[in-house]
DNA sequence: GGCTGAACTGACCGGCCAGTCTCTGACGCT
DNA sequence: AGCGTCAGAGACTGGCCGGTCAGTTCAGCC
């Protein structure tokens, strides 16, 4: 018996190293993209050795799945823990949009990695599907919300609510390219307050 | 003389070799993304060999810009074209959209070799920049046919344009990632009818 | 105190691939 | 006809990098 758990010294220098190599995973990858990143730079930023790599992750595109899916778990939590039914529906619209566009502070690049990954996404049908379900879940998410907002009597309700859902969740996808891309003044992620006034306005009820 | 213009079976010969190396790369990018596609491969595709793509290319980079140059010049065309004044608000958003989704069917996995750029643009200031100026241009581009819209009464004239344009642009990006990505039901490339009215409807003066 | 196995090290290997270089042959000019 | 030029061929090279593996250290257990 215990040999399951075993939360001594040796356990938790595991999840450490894990955890380190992750990290500068993040990092490397953000910088120079899946392919250009090596190993040894990852390993060398993290502080370890190669052989400390394998013991870890199968191989280089394990680690780089390991560290989206946390990625985008921590999103998805973020996102949740944004919206409230309590207040307005432009303010509600401003902390989405501060969740969306807060990533980039936290963590520059991150978007980077984001694109490249779908770009490798929509040439693998496999990972399309992955990535089509996490869609789908935030699509719930976003459709629950407006149900919200129509039971309430604020969200006009004269639109399909799955259009609805779906435009809403292209402008914030557009919103976040811009962000990164767009010249200074154009960007959406520098005017948030009128931005977020006029999707209220393209949302309410007449 | 004639040192500059001679049409002649070399200088023919020598564009079509050009243009089919090109084509083969659009092929041959979209397919494995920039750093997995190989010169090699290119060239197979194109039916020649590594010395004749060294004649006519710098270096693999050179010829991804040529390509991407190209393609967004012909993007650029053909919204430039999709665009009527002399048709409703909703016709116009329909044939925008029509345009920007119709480059999946006729070059698969364009939208990938985009992204993937995007990525790098990201990474790159330089490039980023460069990027920054096409969405400017695209910019003024919507900023100008909203103007119209509001001279001529339909366009709702009570937010601030750039505003409106950069939320509408941001809107065709991502429904464009959508209609990649996104589970089939939920992409809004296959409900184009009900989106250009819903986009109208955004737009149009109350 | 000695044994075991797991974490970790880092030299090494093998394959891949961008870019080079020399050679060939055809075109066009005189 | 003869010659210079240039598109194109394709073997070759040099460096890079993912992954391996034999060796080392040390925590944990008896």
């Amino acid at each position: 018996m215990t040999t399951a758990q075993t939360p001594t010294k040796r356990r938790r220098s595991r999840e450490q190293t894990r955890r380190r190599l992750l990290d500068a995973a993040l990092k490397i990858f953000a910088h120079n993209g899946f392919e250009r990143a090596t190993v040894d730079e990852i390993v060398r930023e993290a502080g370890f050795s190669k052989g400390a790599f394998y013991v870890h992750f199968e191989s280089k595109e394990d680690l780089f799945w390991e560290m989206l899916r946390q990625r985008i778990e921590a999103r998805k939590e973020t996102l949740r823990h944004a919206l409230d039914p309590s207040i307005g529906i432009a303010e509600n619209q401003r902390r989405i949009l501060e969740a969306f566009f807060d990533t980039r502070g936290s963590e520059p690049l991150g978007t980077a990695v984001y694109y490249e990954f779908m770009a490798h996404a929509m040439r693998n049908e496999m990972v399309r599907a992955r990535l089509a379900e996490f869609y789908a879940g935030w699509h719930d998410f976003v459709v629950d919300a407006l149900k919200l907002g129509r039971e309430l009597g604020i969200v006009r309700d004269d639109v399909d609510i799955s259009l609805q859902a779906s435009a809403l969740m292209a402008t914030y996808e557009g919103a976040l390219i811009q962000s990164e891309l767009a010249p200074e003044p154009l960007r959406l992620s520098g005017r948030v307050q009128e931005f977020s006034e006029l999707l209220a306005d393209w949302l309410v009820r007449r």
